[in-house]
RNA sequence: GGUCUGGUAGUUCAGCUUGGUUAGAAUACAUGCCUGUCACGCAUGGGGUCGCGGGUUCGAGUCCCGUCCAGACCGCCA
């Protein structure tokens, strides 16, 4: 015998007189005395299970009323249409006259409700996370990240991908994040390391021909967590042979644009493309929310010589106009004032002006600029009336990254970034490496980023002023893919590792099977991957990538359900030749 | 590693500014009543190591110090 003709979300008008068999969770219980309701839930939706005194079996009404929330129940009756309908749910019409019920499991009281907006904590959801998953809201949540990857899927198939799997258990590298390390028993005090992305590999599989690869892959990075990073995360990693920047870049503006219209039905459009260089003037940001305007502006030169030293002396003079804002009062500005004062943000400090509707100028600095100065700058910033204006000084980079983090939080808080508008966009021509503070040349991308051909003789001389045939697809705010050319040449290879400080002995060691197949015909080849929780959660319209991942470790990446990590045996140890301090 | 915020019934929170009788609310739970509920309603009831440790004080949920845990952010994330 089946457990259930039908599931608890099907069953409608047309079903009436009809006797059906269903299955599934116990979630409210209504009780009118001689009336009573239960709430029968499963995946696909909620069917209202009547009892009264009239037409059920005594049996079944004492069984009834040993049920409660949370217990696993299969019940047989008959459809009929109800008394008074329920127009919010699909199954709202009808409802089930029980005259069979078995319970199939009792439950114990749930630690917090299972409900569309749940009483319990995040926390708490955590440790008891396959009862959170019994909510609404994030098997719906799992359902479109599994939509997603499976039209994911679709379109790199037809477009000639391969779908490749590469090795978990890998070498550990020095550059980049942290590895997670695993001991190998067999070859002691010897460890692998787990993938921070498939990198080297899918490139080998460019040399062996494979053309054209992708994986919808897990991978492992030991670094602090936020709301849009966990330990481990997964990518929709690809690669590509016989492709240039362009090549790479269409082929994912077209899955992109596959999915925001399969998903949200928006037209496609070619999407902006953005060097490295514009976005951080213009937003001070590499990877900008474009929905919104409050773009920056460098005003230096309509500050200099009126006697204010800060601007004076300051290498740049930025400002963003924040639309009609001139009504703010003294304690809105004075919160953003003491907003970019904060370490996080790290500013000394703002300098406003008031672009007020009668057509006069306020500022904080009067004493030194008059109306025709002021005037100026609200031309330059393309300040409206009603506008104002917030401007910032100091070291070039320092500067526009604290603008852009305050022209974000600004557009939060004035609600312009609406979670269901879109705005892709490339940005390319980042710099091929970055300084730290020792003054050490790291790779912006990954070392296997090829530099741009023009800039090679910069190498040896000016490494900091190449720029690599590097590609990030950036979305609302948030970096959700990048990629770029790869190296082909071992000599240009072996100078990208001297400049970050590589000797030959050593990236032979990390590197020399790369740097090997190399040499044996490496065709041209470019990839890119996507962060596939983070495209999850911004297609539908969120930034937590925490309930897109079924189950998913809090801040300190820590899994509270299952206690990991833990200790292990003492035996254990002694197997891997770890000695225990 | 740093900054900030929080930790009080099963759960979500109030109470802390200004220390003082028996620590409250909502919800969940239990019992009873209720014939059309769907956030059902009404009545009654049980439920607390105020994160932990120390200090100040006649007296600490409340003030101070330390510590642990959680969250947001900075650093970090090739």
């Amino acid at each position: 015998m089946n457990y259930r003709t039908n599931n608890c979300g099907e069953l409608n008008i047309s079903h009436c007189g009809k006797s059906v068999k269903l299955c599934g969770w116990v979630s409210k219980i209504r009780d009118k005395g001689h009336l009573k309701w239960i709430d029968l839930r499963d995946i696909h939706g909620t069917t209202q299970l009547v009892f009264d005194r009239d037409r059920t079996k005594k049996n079944v009404l004492n069984i009834a009323k040993k049920i409660g929330r949370e217990f696993v129940i299969q019940i047989s009756g008959k459809v009929v249409e109800r008394i008074s309908h329920n127009k919010n749910i699909s199954t709202g019409d009808i409802e089930i006259i029980v005259n069979e019920i078995t319970i199939l499991n009792e439950s114990k009281n749930p630690p917090f409700t299972i409900e569309e907006n749940t009483d319990g904590g995040d926390e708490l959801r955590l440790k008891y996370r396959y009862l959170d998953i019994r909510r609404k809201p994030i098997q719906k949540n799992l359902l479109f990240r599994s939509e997603v990857a499976s039209m994911v899927r679709k379109y790199l198939i037809s477009n000639g991908f391969t779908e490749i799997e590469t090795p978990f258990l890998i070498k550990s590298t020095p550059e980049g994040a942290r590895d997670f390390i695993v001991p190998s028993r067999m070859n002691q005090g010897k460890f692998y390391a787990l993938p921070q992305s498939p990198q080297t590999f899918k490139q080998l599989l460019m040399i062996s021909g494979m053309e054209k690869y992708f994986q919808i892959v897990k991978c492992f990075r030991d670094e602090d967590l936020r709301s849009d990073r966990q330990p481990e995360f997964t990518q929709i990693d690809c690669e590509m042979s016989f492709v240039n920047q362009k090549d790479v870049m269409e082929c994912f503006e077209g899955l992109l644009s596959d999915l925001l219209l399969e998903i949200h039905g928006i037209e496609k459009k070619s999407f902006p493309v953005i060097s490295y260089f514009d976005a951080m003037n213009k937003y001070g940001s590499d990877k900008p929310d474009i929905r919104f305007g409050m773009e920056i502006h460098n005003i230096k030169e309509y500050t200099k010589n009126k006697g204010f030293k800060i601007f004076n002396d300051s290498e740049v003079v930025v400002a963003i106009t924040v639309p009609k804002a001139s009504i703010w009062s003294r304690k809105e500005i004075d919160y953003w004032i003491e907003w970019v004062k904060k370490p996080q943000v790290g500013s000394k400090g703002l300098v406003w002006v008031k672009n007020n509707l009668d057509g006069s100028v306020k500022s904080s600095v009067d004493k030194f600029y008059d109306y025709k100065n002021l005037k100026k700058w609200i031309n330059e910033c393309e300040c409206k009336k009603g506008d104002l204006i917030f401007v910032m000084s100091g070291k070039k980079n320092e500067t526009l990254i604290q603008m852009g983090k305050l022209r974000m939080e600004i557009a939060e808080k004035l609600n312009l970034r609406k979670a269901f508008e879109f705005a892709p966009l490339w940005v390319v021509d980042f710099p091929l490496f970055f300084k730290d503070d020792m003054n050490n040349y790291h790779p912006m991308h990954h070392p296997f980023t090829s530099p741009k051909s023009e800039h090679l003789d910069l190498l040896d001389e000016k490494p900091n002023e190449v720029h690599a045939l590097a590609y990030d697809l950036v979305m609302n705010g948030n970096e959700i893919g990048g990629g770029s050319i790869r190296i082909i040449n071992t000599k240009i290879q072996e100078k990208i590792f001297s400049v970050i400080g590589l000797n030959k002995k050593k990236s032979k060691e990390q590197f020399g099977f790369l740097v090997d197949a190399l040499e044996f015909g490496a065709p041209p080849h470019g990839g890119i991957a996507l962060g596939f929780d983070r495209l999850v959660a911004i297609l539908n319209g969120d930034e937590s990538i925490r309930d897109y991942i079924a189950f998913p470790k809090n801040n300190s990446g820590y899994d509270v359900m299952i206690k990991a990590p833990s200790e292990v045996d003492p035996q254990q140890l002694d197997d891997l030749g770890i000695l225990k301090k």
